[in-house]
DNA sequence: CATTATACCGAATCTTTCTTCGGTTATTGT
DNA sequence: ACAATAACCGAAGAAAGATTCGGTATAATG
């Protein structure tokens, strides 16, 4: 977890989705969770393109705003399973939201982006 | 706009989206165009925190992919003025319900922010 | 009981993004 | 014509966020 320098401005709504689940990989976590995908390890597994590390911290980052819980009943793991808490299921219907737009938008994106490496 | 290094995703939805209107001011921007706020010196005061530079550079990535337009049928302006593409239009939905469930939680992140600059 | 796997954490480094600052060009108003 | 304002750009550097690497502790397995 990084020290900002700047303060944020919670009143914004937007600003405190994206703060919540905004970032690299944490929508693809709480994805991953949300199919039953419930231990580190497996979440590393299923989102082999990020690193390890950031996973470890993005979860510590959705289990401190209570959008995940950790189980202490193991019922098939060894140690840790995370699940979405009661707050972290209303976060799906945006996701999907996002997630439909995106996929049918992405030919039109991706058009745009050939021979471009800037954005 | 910058040289990435590290190629991007643009097969998962999610990440489609939020190249496109992700981003710290992004969907500040659409939101006061949607507003009828369309010229760009308009922009930067509506939105104070933000940098003349990012609001510039942003402006022109959401032209560059079409999600804004640029209008020279200038009624009250006197010269650019934006407005919110057909593209554009479907985001908004997105982003009001993205801002209600950030406003309907804030309280309760802001809560687990006190004391704490990390996140 | 030694080995292995898992869950974490800290620090350094790197990439991406944002900000600051100093420009150029063109339009507006006097 | 001349200042003032607006739009836009480039580059340097700061800040945020992600990655890499190397740890410790503890639980599972042979």
């Amino acid at each position: 977890m990084y020290e900002r320098k700047i303060e944020e401005n919670l009143d914004c709504g937007i600003y405190v989705a994206s703060r919540v689940f905004g970032g690299k990989w944490k929508c693809c976590i709480l994805d991953a969770i949300n199919r039953g995908i419930a231990r580190p390890v497996d979440i590393c597994n299923y989102i082999s393109e990020a690193s390890k590390r950031v996973i470890e911290i993005q979860l510590a980052e959705l289990l401190f705003f209570g959008i995940i819980e950790k189980c202490a009943e193991d019922t098939y793991p060894k140690k840790s399973a995370y699940t979405l808490s009661e707050v972290g299921k209303t976060i799906l219907p945006i996701l999907s939201q996002m997630d439909e737009w995106g996929l049918s938008h992405s030919g039109f994106i991706k058009e745009r982006q050939k021979g471009i490496q800037v954005s």
